[in-house]
DNA sequence: GCTTTTTGACTTTCTTTGACCTTTATTATA
DNA sequence: TATAATAAAGGTCAAAGAAAGTCAAAAAGC
């Protein structure tokens, strides 16, 4: 009756156990399942995301694993942590450093998070051009002639 | 279950121990995790990089060996030195000279190098103003900052 | 019919490897 | 002795491989 997910969801509960954090290879558990390795995500969005008390972390590559961690004390610690920084003024650098740890944590999507960055982003949210703007298309025209000529191997300018 | 990066990681971590710095020598350990030498700087370059609180420097040829630093209040002292410098103004010598400093203490790729060696040339700073030096050393100062900044977090300055 | 589950094609990220390059030390030679 | 050749490191970069992520369509439940 009950669905692969939801045994997949008590598989992952008693691995859990009374653990605080569990170590897990999706492609293990997909296989040990027979299912598709996507379904591990699916699992694990609906079942062990923030609202039910959870966080995970993955990396990917080489010996790749996703992280299951309780949500405890110490989570809502770090978010207040967070909350607390958003009370100063926040940069648009450490808005993205902010945003990042939040995709980290799997709080937001890093689709989600991109769209934040960019609606925090200095374009975004101002200014009308100044003198500066020639200056820069300068620099950056300078930066990709020498980059060209560098791979191309002509050189007629100088070398700075 | 983890990858070889991350043991070779902590091998290192292990050697170091509670020590300022540590040398070793790239195919002698490369040698006894039985993997390409590349991968060392691999390791290095993903783990003990200063982002993560280290310096790395090399020599190369016969008795060549890497050195691992923590990156400590010693290095932050150097660093202060140069962005003090970076308060006066900085003509194109200097500021190469400068650079290569940060190259050769792997606080930029030679490639990054490359690149802001050519944003603060006489070519790329021409401007009417008679402002190039005033434009090199804040320019130099920014990138200098900015990079410091995303790899602590600590940001005080404006984000542009 | 609507919601939840399952699947699979495609994407992104991290690791591993290898071929080729650069620098430094040592040794041989004029 | 000065210089040229050789050997002994380490550096770089790109390709291949190994995971996990995304998204939308199909299938299954209710």
């Amino acid at each position: 009756m009950s669905s692969i997910s939801d045994m997949i969801e008590s598989f992952i509960m008693d691995s859990l156990g009374e653990g605080e954090y569990l170590d897990i290879s999706r492609n293990e558990l997909a296989n040990y399942f027979n299912v598709a390795p996507s379904q591990i995500n699916y699992v694990l969005s609906t079942r062990f995301n923030y609202e039910r008390g959870f966080l995970t972390e993955s990396k990917r590559g080489g010996g790749g694993h996703i992280t299951i961690m309780r949500a405890d004390d110490s989570t809502s610690v770090w978010l207040d942590g967070i909350l607390d920084r958003l009370n100063q003024e926040v940069d648009y650098r450490t808005g993205c450093y902010i945003v990042d740890e939040l995709v980290n944590k799997k709080f937001f999507k890093s689709s989600q998070g991109e769209i934040i960055k960019t609606a925090i982003s200095p374009n975004a949210l101002a200014n009308p051009f100044k003198l500066e703007n020639r200056l820069r298309s300068q620099i950056l025209r300078r930066i990709i002639l020498k980059h060209n000529i560098k791979q191309h191997g002509e050189s007629k300018t100088s070398s700075i």
